[in-house]
Formats: C-alpha cells, structure tokens, sequence
DNA sequence: GATGAATGAGACTTCATTCAT
DNA sequence: TATGAATGAAGTCTCATTCAT
C-alpha cells in the first residue's frame, strides 16, 4: 500500500518532467526559428536554449524536423479549430456579417502565433512533401465554399469554388503580410474593414 | 603597341568566357533550385551541372549567396521592368481597364519564371536581411499608389496607401499561389477575370 | 534478536530478487547479442527486453563491458568444465577413443550454446585484453598436451605442445564453423567420425 | 599545344596525388584495425594517421564501412589469387606434395597480411551480410574438392566435399591462430610439416 | 533499491571554401 | 585562369552512464 500511494505521485511527477521538457524545446525552437529561421535552428542550440541537453531533445523527437513538424502541427491546429468553430456559428448570418466573423477569427488566431507563420511558410514544403499546411487550406477553402453555397442567394460569383480560393488565401495572406511587414496596419481595426470590404464586395451582388 | 593590338581582342575573348562560365553557374543553379530546392543546391553540384570547376565558381562569385542573390536579382529585375513598363502605358487608361492590364502584366511575368518563384520566396528572407525584394514590392506598391492617386475620381477608397498594399499583395500572391497548387487555374482565362473583380470592386465606387 | 529473525529472510528475499534481475540482464543479452549482434545490444535495449530499468542495470553490472565477459565467463565455464570433466574419465582409454570421447564432449558443449559462439569470438578480444578465451584454451591446450603425454607410445608425434595446439584448435573451429556455416553437417554422425580420423591420423603410428 | 602538353601532367600529378590519399587512408586503417580493433576505427582516427583531414576521407570512400570493405577486398583478392595460381600449378603433383604447395602458399599469403586477419574476420560478417569472405571460402572449398577428385584414387576419404571443408578451414585458421597467438611457431618450419601431416594423413589411404 | 529522465562526449558525415598545381 | 583535391568547422544523432525522485 505504502509503496502504490508513493509510486503513482513519483510517476506522475516524472511524467511532469518529461512534458516540461518537450515544452521547453517547443518554444525554444519557436523562438529561435523566428529569430533566425531555419538555418539557425540547430538542434544544438535548441537544446542549449531551452536549458536541456541535447540528448533530451532525442529522448521524445526522432529528429529535427519532428519539432518543426510537431510545431506546425500545433499551430495549424489552433488555427484551424479556431477557423471552424467560428465558421459554425455564422451559418444563419447575412453574407457580409459572416464574411466578418471569418476574416476577425484568421486575425486573431494570427494575433496568437506572429511571426512563426513565415517560417512555417518556409519550411513547411520541405516537411512531409507538401505538407498538413495545404491540407488544412484546401480543408478551409471547401468549407467556405459550402459556406458560400448556403448564402448563393446574395452573391454575385458563380464559381464558388474559385470564388473560396481567392477569398481564402488572399485574406490569409495578408494578413501574414501585414503581420510581419506592416505590424501597424494590421494592430488597425481599419484593417479588417478593408479585408471585410475586399471579400464582400468581391462576392456580393452590388449595390 | 603590338602588345596593345593583341591584348584588346583576347582580354575580350576572356571577357566573354567568363561570361559564358557565369551565365552557365546561374542556368545550371536556377535548374538545381528549381527541381531539388535549396537543399539540393550545394555548390560542387551546381558545378558539376555547369560544367564548370567549384574553383571556377569561386572566380566570379564570392560565396554560394551571391549566386542565389544574382538570380534572385535578375529575375526580380524582369518582373519589375514588366511591370513598370505596363504601368507607365496605363496612365490614361479608365480604371477597370487600368486594372487589368497590370493584373495581366504581372500573370505574363510570373509565367516566365514559374517555379523559381516560390525558391525565392523562401530563400529571400535569409539573404540580405529582408531583401532586395521587400525593396521591390514597396516600390511596387508605391507605383500603384500613385496610378491610384491618378484615378481618385473613380476610387471608393480612400486610404491609397492601404489600397495599394492589398491590392499588389493579394494579386501577387494569389498568382504564386494558383501557379503552384492549381496550374490549371492560373492557366484559365476566367482566373484574370477574377482577380479583375477582386481588385476592381474593391477600389471602385459601386454602381 | 527480533530485528535480525525478521531481516534474515529480508534480505534473502532481496539477494532472491536481485539474483532475478542478474540473471533477466543475462537472458536478455544473449538474446539480443545472439539476433542481432553487438551492435544491436545497447544497455537500453538490453534493460528493456530484460523488464528491468536501466538504472537496475547499473545496480548489478558496473558497465555494459561487465554484462558481456559474465556471459562469457559463464558460457566458457561450462564448455571447460565438461571438457576437463570428460578428459578426467578419458585416461585410461585407448587413444583413438580418448579422442572420440573428447571430441563428442566439444560437440556437445558447442551444441548448448548454439549461436553465441561467434558473438563470444567477436567480442572476445575487445574485451580484457586477449581475455579470458585465451587463457582457457591455454589450459585446455595444456591439458590435453599431459594426457598426449600419458599416450605417449601410441604416437607418432613427437612435439606434444604443437600436436596439442593443432589438435585442440582445429577441433574447436571445425565446431564451430560448421554449427554456424554447415549446420547440417554439425547434425550428421559422420561429422565426429571425420574430426577423430582427422586427429587421430594425425596424432598416431600409422597402421 | 602548350597547354596540351601541360595539361596531361597536371591531371596525371592530381590524380597521383588522389591515389596517394586513398592509398595513406587505406594503410591508416589497417594499422589501426590491427593494433585497437574495430571500435578504435574513428573516421577521425583514420584520418589523423593517414595525415588526411576527415573531408577527404569522404571524397574517395563513401562511408567507414567502405574503407574497411576495400581493405578486405584488396587482402582477400591477393590471398585468393596466389591460391588459385598454385592451385593450377599443382594438378599434376602426387597428393602429399600438392597438399604441401597448397598449404606453403596459404602461409605466404598470410605473410603478407599478418594480424589484418582476425579484424577482418570479426566485422566481416557485419559488412555485406556474411559477406565476400564466406563466398571465397567457398569457392576455395569447391576448388580444392575438385583437386581431391582429380587424385581419387590416392585418397581414403569417401565424401570429397566434407574433406574439402575440413581441410580448408582447418589450415586455414590453424595458420591465423598461430600468427596471432604463437609466431614463433608461425615462422618454424615444423609448422608447415605438422599442417602437411594433418591432412595428408588425414586424406590418404594409410601406409 | 528501483526508476527512467537527463546528460554529454563523441561518432559519422556534409559542404562552403581554399589553395597548390 | 582553371582545376579539383584538400580542408575543417559544424551539423545531426547515439548511447553508455549518472542521478534526482
């Protein structure tokens, strides 16, 4: 008995230890892939930063390019459950209110991971051929497009199929563009104003 | 003066053999870039597929950055005088027209050097902190402003500076996006329309 | 007196326990060394497939080197052991069967310990020095060089050191190679029958 | 024509230079195979003694593994040769003297290669799964049975094949044993004359 | 004692760059 | 000037061993 009550506290603890230290390489190699990209980003000086040897890092990745994966991962994954929640509650909103939903949703799940976005960009063609990024995005692309055919009535594009790609990727992209090259613009609420306008004007029947 | 006399023409036959080793490094490192992306793109292959020596590299260029910065140059270079040309011809075009002939001029520019483009894309950022082509895109940017600037009779908006950003960016990378992951999209007649649509409804006052 | 009537079986329990582990740690790498080679056998995958931590390991054995020369000196003990055992019983016999005796005692023994033979071989020598194989197949030599001695007017041979060294070396390697190379050989009765006509033609007046 | 004529030397001088690389690493790697085993094989090691730096180890060998397969390759192929070339020369010899060539030029060949040997036979067996050792072997089993056929009539021996095994493998290790454990035996002229011993008698019919 | 997370020396290998020819 | 052999810093990863719990 005594040793059970001590055991489980004792295994618990290690299984603290170990998932503090998965954490602290995480965010070290968050870091320093921000800071300076790729290259930079030995596993070494992951190891270093995140205050952890490098046979640490070994000890729960296979090798470096599962942290940049599990990385990736983890923020397309917030991104993304943030995008599909937000899309459920806007079914029954007119076009341009839901087109807003949508565009403040990407803004701020952006807000939340700045600047790893462009490495991501980057490295991610290189990790797993294409990667989860493009099947997260095409994910993205047919659900608006489904959401497109639910308001059919009040647009004016017919091919709603190009009509989700351009609306997609062009607000993702600038946003990512004003993120890491204009900060000012996009802390502006006119800057969502100007998506809202981009997008809804571009699907809407005019006037 | 003998010596004079023989020295010019074979000073310019080495001129123009160094030239053809340079020219061979760039076509050859373009090809590795394009078809194995940076990685693959070590400096005694881009030798070998010029059929040069690594030491002949070396002659003509300082580093292995210099080579992906001279493409980056050139290819940038034509884009940009493209553009710039169109842009000039379109001073007393009515917008909408305006318009379209810049979206077309930049979809021709970018089918000149297809896959290149995202290589560049992810190498930039590492070379020459932030890059030749931030520099570029903000003189594009600014260019447009001001075409913008020319037809503010036309214009809904009125934030020129914003337009400009979002109308150049999302172009530019709704292009890159559809010729890498949906060519048959980029090939399509009605994919210029859309962007048309996008950029025009957006700037215009509707009606 | 309480104390100590309590701690006896304790600590018997304990030695019980740890002998258990000494003797998993042993199992398990034979196992290991015998599938897959010295390479394949690291300390953690030996504690793994021993169910033991690897830190219990360490408890018991002071390094890896350790946990291979037990395994070793316990499987050469045994091979000795019957050998000495036989040439005790092997005295008085005819030199012709002296040798089939001695020889049918190195099958035998080499039948117990299948595979790990070669891995012994291997490692042997990497570990202490020329090792403790030498020392034993020293003695064995010797041995086998008195009992020749006690035969002396059935042989031909005239150098008993080298008769003894030929003698015993062949027989060992022919065992071997042939339990790792022509295991059907190995299996057949005309195996034995061959290496006594190979000694004792070797070693006797012919006729 | 100048530059002809200058040019074939200087390829010539490069590649007796290349050759000089591979031929340093090559010894580099035996002496240290031989004197501190596998495990002391550092590519670092190899590439200190051979005055070499690690780089161009790798220019001629495209792993470690490489380096040792070539040095097994080149011992093995010479042993191999002088073999086959006294093999040939001995068809029309009475048997106890063709056994006695055959056995003479089995020590010369290990004259040559003294204490490689041993190393060899340990990690052969790790590089090209049982490797190019145990193919030769064969082979010189097969050759050998094939000279006990051509002098049938001389031989007690029923089953050539097992002979063939027998007598290979036992002159064989019996040579590397005593060049490894008892040179000065190695070297005596008894040693040939009790290896001579052991398979003529061994093979022929008695008397 | 037992556990297993953590350690870090050191192994193999790559590749931008140099330099003797 | 052209060549390509040589260099060696630096990167990724392994694994025997230690030590806090």
């Amino acid at each position: 008995m005594t040793k059970k009550l001590k055991k489980a506290p004792i295994r618990k603890a290690k299984q603290e230890r170990a998932q503090a230290t998965i954490e602290a390489v995480l965010e070290a190699a968050a870091q320093i892939l921000t800071v300076e990209g790729y290259e930079g980003a030995t596993t070494n000086r992951i190891a270093e930063a995140a205050g952890v040897s490098i046979g640490s890092i070994y000890q729960y990745f296979p090798n470096k390019e599962s942290i940049v994966a599990e990385l990736i991962e983890r923020t397309l994954g917030q991104v993304m459950s943030v995008f599909v929640e937000r899309l459920a509650q806007v079914g029954n909103l007119a076009l341009k209110e839901g087109v807003r939903q949508l565009i403040r949703a990407m803004i701020e799940a952006h807000r939340k991971h700045p600047s790893l976005q462009r490495v991501y960009d980057e490295q991610i063609p290189k990790i797993g051929k294409l990667g989860r990024l493009r099947e997260l995005q095409n994910q993205a692309v047919e659900m608006v497009q489904l959401y497109f055919a639910s308001r059919r009535n009040e647009l004016r594009v017919k091919n709603l199929e190009i009509a989700a790609f351009i609306g997609v990727h062009s607000v993702e992209f600038l946003i990512k563009e004003a993120l890491s090259e204009r900060p000012e613009l996009f802390e502006s609420p006119a800057f969502e104003d100007e998506l809202v306008a981009l997008i809804h004007r571009y699907l809407a029947a005019s006037g």
